[in-house]
RNA sequence: GCCGAAGUGGCGGAAUUGGUAGACGCGCACGACUCAAAAUCGUGUCUCGCAAGAGGUGAGGGUUCGAUUCCCUCCUUCGGCACCA
């Protein structure tokens, strides 16, 4: 037998794999029914579609990519009907930089990278069903992501408003969020602006309490869960209405001159709290600077200080207002409003830490928040308390006012309330404000509507036109797909790239008339990652974005794999989608995942995150140049926990490498001359195929390669192995390293793939065992074992375990206190 | 600041309804083979100790016959959110 060459074989049988059609997935027929007549259970298992980048295939991708194949040839040996496609999240920034940086076209570019990604993960081994490759910036996909625009559209789930955005001055265009971190420009490094324009929105806050109800229903993990219940924000409080105080010398000239300024003027003003208790001890009122409301109330007196502090909030960036250690800063209004709980008049004041686009935009302050009480110091503005502390000594500073105190305490200085707990009085109190029309219950959330609006170009188009006045219609479904232009410029001008495109003005105007224009923005990417996951049960569909009958078999996704750091918002809108057909009757479940796992980072060598800067970077194509695809998908899985971040390591890998070789020179060692049931060890066969069946179905992959280990230097040790021993032994790695395992299997004179074959099962009966070990501990410390039949008593035990001598020694003549048996494990001797 | 995850040999990591800590792999040491080296195979490898034994899972306490596992306090690292009233 020659030496083993992985070269010579991989893509031998990458080729035979993918001609025999062992991967395809068929909806019907052969491969869904098994032979005696029983529908195959389905099971649909995914990816995280990739970004084909330039950078090709990284170690995180590759990862991912080989425990799910695993996984999934894990399932179709065990007589699943597996769903295992990929295909390409292909619009996005990254490319259409690229392609102003050189002029090629993104279509070129992404053709150039999907290529080089399908190349890379063939080369893996991975059974994906190539037939069901799906590709997101193809017009037969764009027409669909086009389609669920109209679809949210008619059910008043999109609109347009005026949003505030990320401006570069400098650039002159647009940015997304992640490309204005920390309130820079990522390519000129100067700072952001912000910018009101006018945007398409997705109607997502209308199914928050969806999005955390199905929380519930999810197999995910808890880390996940709780990100998302973080971002959704729900908390539950109280609105409480503060009727504003008319100052009779103030607002004269500019408010009352105006006539229809003063039937304006409002009465009262809502402020949200979840610390209704609190309200007895509130003192001043906080707006934020562009709080509608600011204009109207300001007195002439404080007009000035006033518009001068809102200028100065509206020219800080982000970077700026949101910087904690700057301490608070505010002016007074000027106006008053008085407290419902105890008819106190209030001063109203405005300040930029309040924010204008959650709750009300304005706040009630009192001496039990942080932020109000370093505010009300900072501006001598008179403080009370109304809650009490347990603790006595923390009570003195409070009540002296030197210290903040912002839990939950007792009662006080707050009428028929006193005496109640924090959160009896939430209640109370809300009552009261309702009986007396003062206030209602209100839940509020951190979720805002989703902005989809992009100024770029490498984007599926919204599918709107304007009419010569101006109004925006959607376009009919029949005119799908609302084709991307090509004549574009690509550098940035400050305006969307379709805007300078001739024929795509032209298109609108030839189909829906003269003086019409298009929209010239784009879709965020987001909300083409947002459906493609149906689109793999029906790929080729161009009447519906995937059948009903498809949608049924597959979905919902069994199991979804990916990695942890876009998955807020990714998993956010996806389930959003899913929510919407849900609600419109489209489905019949409302959560898409049913259960999640994130694959852990693989960093460098080093320790720290793989990146070109600093040149750790290890390509998979290289480690299969060198070692195989077998050893880097071994050596990957085996490196530690599937969802622990842990480094590479280019000197462990000839382990794996290393145990490859020995399952290969065992081949010679097969032998079916030797009386083979005495030779096997059968006991460790069939626990190796418990334990690595066990560890695949809960991602455990490094131990159940360990348990292969064990098994292969059993059988060297023993010098010879049964050709059923050792064909048990390859099926098990199969899913692991397919390529040897199926030459070898091929060598054995099998003419069907192993990957035909039905997973071996384990036979109880041979991995039970008649003689265990029983560790013997004296004061809980061990200190001998001994090897007796299994399901001894403890008497029996005991006698046994005073015999020997080492526990003589430490017994002696010392009483017996007491005994703890753990049958069959363990017995500890108290004395 | 808040939320979440995690701290185990020289290294990657095993082990949890509380019951033999360090499986498996790498590295290292010694030995075999070799003119030699590589490769391969064998033996050993938590620390201290000749040994008997003692100590040991980030630190300190607690519960228990027994704690890597449960509880409390603290430290460190990583990830996410970040003035959300």
């Amino acid at each position: 037998m020659q030496k083993y060459k992985p070269e010579k074989i991989e893509k031998k049988w990458q080729d035979y794999w993918e001609e025999q059609g062992i991967y395809k997935t068929s909806d019907d027929g052969e491969n869904s029914v098994v032979k005696d007549g029983v529908k195959k259970e389905k099971f649909y298992l995914l990816d995280m579609f990739p970004y084909p980048s330039g950078d090709g295939l990284h170690m995180g991708h590759t990862e991912e990519y080989v425990a799910t194949d695993i996984y999934a040839r894990y399932l179709r040996m065990n007589q699943k009907n597996v769903l295992y496609p990929t295909g390409w999240d292909a619009f996005g920034l990254p490319t259409e930089n690229y392609a102003i940086k050189t002029g090629v076209h993104p279509k070129i570019v992404t053709k150039k990278h999907t290529d080089n990604f399908r190349r890379q993960l063939k080369s893996l081994g991975v059974s994906y069903d190539w037939s069901r490759e799906i590709d997101s910036s193809s017009p037969e996909y764009y027409k669909w992501t086009q389609w669920f625009f109209l679809l949210l559209y008619k059910n008043n789930l999109a609109y347009k408003k005026k949003a505030k955005v990320n401006w570069c001055e400098s650039c002159q265009t647009v940015l997304a969020n992640e490309q204005a971190e920390g309130g820079i420009c990522e390519r000129c490094k100067k700072e952001v602006a912000q910018k009101d324009l006018e945007q398409w929105f997705f109607k997502i806050t209308d199914f928050a309490d969806d999005l955390i109800n199905g929380l519930d229903q999810v197999d995910w993990p808890s880390s996940t869960v709780t990100n998302q219940r973080n971002w959704i924000g729900r908390s539950e409080g109280t609105m409480v209405r503060f009727e504003i105080a008319l100052a009779p010398q103030g607002r004269t000239s500019s408010v009352a001159s105006s006539s229809s300024r003063n039937d304006l003027f409002p009465q009262a003003l809502e402020v949200f709290t979840t610390r209704v208790d609190t309200l007895f001890s509130c003192s001043f009122l906080i707006l934020a600077p562009d709080n509608l409301l600011v204009e109207t109330i300001t007195t002439d007196e404080h007009k000035k200080e006033v518009e001068k502090y809102v200028q100065e909030t509206r020219k800080k960036t982000n970077l700026e207002r949101t910087d904690l250690q700057k301490d608070k800063k505010g002016v007074f209004t000027g106006a008053y409003a008085i407290n419902p709980a105890n008819n106190e008049k209030i001063p109203i004041w405005i300040s930029d830490f309040v924010l204008a686009d959650y709750g009300t935009g304005a706040v009630f302050a009192d001496a039990h928040d942080e932020r109000d009480f370093e505010f009300a110091q900072k501006y001598n503005i008179p403080l009370k308390v109304s809650i009490r502390p347990q603790d006595d000594e923390l009570w003195q500073k409070v009540k002296n006012l030197e210290e903040c105190f912002s839990g939950d305490g007792i009662l006080i200085n707050s009428e028929q309330f006193d005496g109640l707990t924090s959160s009896e009085a939430r209640t109370k109190i809300t009552d009261w404000l309702i009986e007396n029309n003062l206030g209602d219950k209100k839940i509020n959330y951190k979720l805002r509507d989703w902005l989809i609006s992009r100024q770029r170009y490498w984007g599926a188009p919204i599918p709107v036109v304007y009419d010569p006045e101006g109004t925006a219609h959607p376009i009919p479904e029949k005119y799908l797909p609302w084709l991307l232009p090509t004549d574009v410029e690509f550098k940035p001008t400050g305006v969307s790239p379709l805007a300078k495109s001739k024929e795509f003005f032209e298109r609108t105007e030839k189909i829906f008339g003269k003086g019409w224009t298009p929209e010239i923005d784009t879709m965020d990417t987001f909300v083409c990652s947002s459906w493609y996951y149906f689109r793999f049960a029906d790929p080729k569909n161009d009447k519906e974005f995937a059948g009903a009958e498809a949608i049924k078999q597959w979905l919902p996704i069994d199991m979804y794999v990916g990695g942890a750091e876009h998955t807020v918002l990714h998993l956010m809108y996806a389930r959003f989608f899913t929510k919407v057909l849900h609600k419109l009757g489209l489905i019949n479940f409302n959560e898409p995942f049913t259960k999640l796992h994130h694959q852990g980072t693989i960093l460098a060598e080093d320790g720290r995150k793989m990146s070109k800067s600093l040149g750790n970077v290890i390509n998979p194509d290289d480690v299969v140049k060198q070692f195989g695809t077998d050893t880097l998908r071994l050596h990957i899985m085996f490196l530690g926990s599937f969802e622990d971040k842990k480094p590479w390591s280019s000197k462990t890998i000839l382990g794996p490498r290393r145990f490859l070789e020995k399952v290969w020179q065992l081949f010679e060692k097969i032998s079916d001359d030797y009386k083979d049931k005495q030779k096997d060890n059968e006991t460790l066969l069939h626990k190796t195929i418990k334990k690595v069946s066990e560890d695949i179905q809960s991602l455990d992959y490094n131990t159940a390669i360990s348990a292969m280990m064990i098994l292969v230097s059993d059988m060297e040790k023993r010098g010879g192995v049964s050709k059923n021993a050792y064909s048990t032994l390859l099926q098990l790695l199969a899913p692991f390293a397919p390529h040897i395992s199926e030459e070898l299997w091929n060598q054995l004179g099998n003419t069907n793939s192993i990957f035909l074959q039905k997973w071996p099962k384990y036979d109880e009966t041979k991995i039970k065992i008649t003689n265990v070990t029983i560790v013997i501990q004296i004061n809980g410390k061990v200190r001998d074992r001994i090897i007796i039949p299994i399901d001894i008593e403890e008497k029996e035990i005991i006698k046994i375990a005073l015999a020997c001598p080492i526990i003589q020694n430490f017994v002696g003549t010392k009483k017996i206190q007491r005994t703890i048996y753990i049958k069959n494990k363990l017995i500890n001797i108290v004395i």
